[in-house]
DNA sequence: AATGAATGAGGCTTCATTCAT
DNA sequence: TATGAATGAAGCCTCATTCAT
């Protein structure tokens, strides 16, 4: 039984984070942030209150934890995934494409988004919340915008800000509206409206 | 000798209720429905504790009034208002002024706005609070599709959604932005382009 | 429009107090003396929480007066009306009428019963309800004892205080047990030992 | 280093939780269930009130174990033991012993049987106490009905409820009338009754 | 690394009682 | 006499966090 080296308990302790993480993600999105105890998080977890002080400093920085993995995992679920394909395709290809992996994604992660707008609308404090959130939406201006001009991508800065917005706009509603929203009208009509534009 | 008459009572009382809803508004807010107590709203608002629970039976009966408060500020100073200056102009004039007042709303009521999204994100064991948002946004799209064609505004609903969309996207934008997103350009694209839609 | 006389308007508080007395009891009855608020009974009694403190110093001045009320009402549908029985009957016939009257006030007033043992049960702090509950007790004896032995009745006055507990005992069990308790085999099982003995 | 292993902490655990229950005990019947708080048992148990709820999931679960902790105390203390000493003497004798072990401890005990009566008076949300209760007081009866015909207890029910009604009546008596109640006068009447019949 | 006992502050709510009218 | 607005203390309970082991 020699002791574990180093590296193999660096190792093991980044699972356990990315465990916990995972499992206070669920937690969090599923009964809200304050209606989640760090010992509910703990027991789904498998490990107890007093070791989850040793991976997250405090809960607000365990929240922090949660939102920078919810959009790492966005990005690489969503635009490496989406560049990958739009290469090769025409502008007008690329942006239907973008609009059905935005929807299909909103859809499948509504509880991350709904937690990190939620979030987002009420920062007093939370500063660094609002900086993580800050940042994902200008890098997705960026893409958005190097997607319509990938030469000039400032002179589109505008139309893609309100292209980013309608999208999240239109999560914003369907995640009000609930079923009764007709996603898949809205979805082509969107495309119809963009895709004879550009 | 004789008690208060009840008119009077009743007068007073409802100035009282008004006071806290809008203290309540600025606190919840500001910092968030969990995170603001009662204690705190009923010292922002110079009672007592206990009168509180005099004019609203819980937090979260609180909490209904302000939404709905809310949203009949919006309406008084958004459509209403708005619906008056429009009948005199042409659809473009009338697209563009909706824009500006949604614009100038979103900017000067950001407080309710926020609140209100941070609200409707949440998994609460609040189904009123979900109610009340749906049937706000719902109501936003009609006026929105009346606008565009009183004819027949079932025609152009999703254009209607999209449009919603957009102007709630860029709202939340600005609110997650904050004083770097250059709204004005936002708003200016959106105005150039909607006009010419229609 | 005279002012009332005086004498009018003491009869008036009187007849108030009296109503209020009696939803006093049935609520403090029906929900315990702790979870009736004097709220709830004002309200009840269709006057203002104010006035109740002009009728009742305090919420356990009023609970004495609900007591002393019970007791003054046992009295006269019990004693009262037995001893007008029994002065005619044998000593077995009056034994028997005492049983079938204090079952039969034990069953119907089964509120007044439970609250008055509850109370006396724990008393510390109102030193005032266990003295009228002894009071209540210790004329029972004398009562039963005189029934027993017109004449020295300080000779029966141990057996007096069996029949007695024997009485509350059955009501006290009766009152936990509820329904599944067999009261009519009880009854007849102690009529037929009481009779046999004296 | 390592953490208390699982054994030693449940024997403190409940150790801890034995304590308390005593505490309670003490506090609930001096004092009533409803004007003793969670606060007053922590103080004087020594521990922190938020420790109380890692013991007792609420002040009803607190209630329940201490019912519970009583019953089985009284058990032990009368019937078992009693058993042992009355199985080899006669009825009578065996009767005069339940008596004089009965007085004992409802003397001993007062705290308890107190606390057990008044709540069993009051009507309470708390069905589980009732049902508590109610399973003491007809084990009682079994047992007192087995010592009085072991061979066909059926028959001496009614019987033995009027034994155990007029004990529990005249602890009843007892605790109301307090110190001037002449306890010798009436066991020994008790006795002689009872023995002279069986 | 790991546990969970222990703390204490704070939250929501109720309610007896007082007081201006 | 009559009202009910107003208070403030107190109660139950939760929970993030610390600490001895």
């Amino acid at each position: 039984m020699a002791p574990r080296s180093k590296e193999e308990n660096e190792i093991i302790r980044n699972k356990r984070k990315a465990e916990i993480i995972l499992v206070a993600l669920e937690l969090f999105a599923t009964n809200g942030y304050h209606s989640t105890s760090i010992s509910a998080i703990a027991q789904k977890g498998g490990i107890s209150k007093g070791l989850m002080y040793n991976y997250f400093k405090s809960k607000e920085d365990l929240l922090k934890e949660v939102l920078l993995f919810s959009y790492k995992k966005a990005s690489d679920t969503l635009f490496e995934k989406m560049q990958a394909e739009i290469q090769y395709k025409s502008l007008k290809d690329a942006i239907k494409t973008v609009i059905e992996f935005f929807i299909e994604m909103m859809t499948e992660n509504a509880h991350i988004w709904k937690l990190s707008i939620s979030l987002s609308m009420q920062v007093t404090d939370m500063p660094d919340v609002q900086t993580i959130m800050s940042k994902i939406f200008s890098e997705a201006y960026l893409r958005i915008a190097f997607l319509l001009n990938p030469e000039n991508p400032k002179t589109v800065e505008a139309e893609a800000r309100i292209i980013a917005a309608t999208l999240d706009g239109i999560a914003l509603h369907y995640y009000v509206i609930g079923a009764s929203y007709d996603l898949d009208a809205v979805k082509n009509k969107l495309i119809e409206d963009l895709t004879s534009k550009f």
